[in-house]
RNA sequence: GUGAGUGUAGCUCAGUUGGUUAGAGCACAAGGUUGUGGUCCUUGGGGUCGCGGGUUCGAAUCCCGUCACUCACCCCA
């Protein structure tokens, strides 16, 4: 072939499409019954919108373009700078709390690997302009609704929770000062996700001194059970540090009242590689083979700010549809219905080969009460359209054959029970799906 | 941008120490079958063996280059 799909984008062929409006659909009904409301913006933005966001080193990665107005514009790598300029331009008249979702496709000019292409869909749900836990803990059930949704368990699927102001509290008490924090972070979020030679010698480069490495070590390591007790020992009259572990305290019994506890563990080693993360911080793991990231979240305070909005809270979280379904199949979660394209309800046949203008009338009042109807183009031969019928899965096949033309009836087969009755034209097409009375 | 691996039919893959016209299964199509489906049988279409060059009497096979894909690194919003 002259042309193919460009590396690290996908052809959605219907049986993929079907499986990929399988999982954005769980995504939306969650996100619905979860009380948030749908928003999308352009695929395209201001390159300055992102650089803003993120720095002059995210342009390497972004595919951007020069339009024919001179302007410098940048196909989106993610939906939380549209978010912000969009929650700006109207924060005063928007209600709190503004819960919205969205299911953008993104781009990203990165080299594709596992789990990560060039191109592919994000489900992103942001809860903005609170700070109260409330919030934390609904944002996070909404993941955790998704999760059981689709039956990924505890044991197959976990969230670990953690805090940047926490961490950032006891950095501080250690006398690191905050402009170093962000460096600092962005090597601790690296703990568990690389070799631990190249994460020791990260730590190296922006923790100088082998006393304060093995402290903060001793810090990071609280997790699970007894993990915020162990923090709570080392915060001790540390106000900052000591209030917000109540938080996570709080948030935890939220969690536990919502019935998904048993998916949540506390983790000091989870914080994040975003720069912008202020307060709480969450990533899902599966427990499979592939043992990645599969979701992230967090808490940011300055987000609106940077785009020229007022301040305002708010946390979220993201999902990337190629990680996701790399975790479903991996636990056969992914059922074989989500791949079926065509759900044909109908199956109208001309038996004798000289009935197409009384199948093509059934078939367009079907279709006008909302079934899906089809008939073939091949005429006679009834073995071989019901052979058809069946291999696109149709429920019923509708038989216009001597029936018909002796007495104006036609022949019903449910081609999953195999059984057939014969109903009159009228009866049919008043109530196709209805069971007849027995035959006149 | 760096490194490794893999490229044969739409898909999954065979293909002997280099040897004559490159195969199988699945999928697709036609027929067996002019009123009863998923099975079965027969047949068919479909390939510049990723591309270019080299070695050789002869290359899918060996060598070099190149491109694509996959995986890992970098990065991760």
């Amino acid at each position: 072939m002259k042309y193919h799909a460009v590396k690290g984008t996908r052809d959605f062929y219907p049986r993929d499409m079907a499986i990929r409006n399988w999982i954005v659909d769980a995504w939306r009904r969650v996100s619905l019954r979860n009380g948030f409301e749908e928003y999308d913006g352009p695929i395209f933005e201001y390159l300055d919108l992102f650089r803003a966001k993120s720095g002059e080193g995210i342009v390497s990665e972004l595919f951007h373009f020069t339009d024919r107005g001179e302007r410098e514009l940048a196909i989106r790598p993610e939906m939380t700078p549209t978010l912000a300029r969009m929650i700006a331009a109207q924060a005063a008249s928007l209600p709190r709390p503004i819960k919205w979702f969205s299911v953008p496709r993104l781009c990203r000019a990165e080299r594709p690997q596992r789990g990560r292409l060039r191109e592919f869909f994000q489900w992103n749900a942001d809860i903005v302009g609170t700070d109260d836990v409330l919030a934390d803990a609904e944002c996070i059930f909404v993941v955790l609704d998704f999760f059981r949704e689709v039956g990924l368990t505890p044991q197959q699927a976990t969230l670990k929770i953690n805090s940047r102001s926490l961490l950032a509290a006891l950095l501080a008490a250690r006398g690191f000062a905050p402009d170093r924090h962000a460096e600092i972070y962005t090597v601790l979020d690296k703990r568990d996700k690389l070799p631990p030679e190249v994460y020791a010698e990260k730590l190296e480069s922006v923790v100088r001194t082998p006393a304060e490495r093995s402290d903060l070590e001793c810090m990071i390591q609280a997790h699970g059970a007894g993990g915020l007790d162990e923090v709570a020992e080392l915060a001790r009259g540390n106000e900052a540090a000591e209030a917000e572990i109540e938080r996570l305290r709080e948030l935890f019994k939220l969690l536990a009242a919502m019935g998904v506890a048993d998916y949540c563990t506390f983790d000091m080693s989870i914080v994040r590689g975003l720069a912008y993360y202020t307060g709480v911080v969450f990533e899902g793991f599966g427990q499979g083979a592939l043992r990645r990231a599969i979701c992230g979240g967090g808490r940011y305070d300055q987000l609106l700010t940077v785009v020229g909005g007022p301040p305002m809270s708010g946390l979220g979280f993201g999902t990337s549809d190629v990680v996701m379904l790399d975790l479903l199949n991996e636990f056969g979660l992914l059922p074989a219905e989500a791949g079926v394209s065509k759900h044909v309800d109908f199956q109208v046949i001309d038996a004798a080969g000289d009935q197409s203008h009384v199948v093509l009338r059934i078939v367009a009042e079907l279709r006008r009460a909302g079934h899906c109807a089809e008939f073939s183009y091949r005429r006679g031969n009834l073995g071989k359209q019901l052979k058809q019928a069946a291999g696109q899965g149709a429920k019923w096949a509708v038989i216009v054959g001597d029936e018909y033309r002796q007495r104006q009836a036609l022949a019903v087969k449910n081609l999953g029970t195999g059984e057939q009755v014969e109903r009159s034209m009228d009866s049919f097409l008043a109530d196709p799906v209805g069971q007849p009375a027995a035959t006149p």
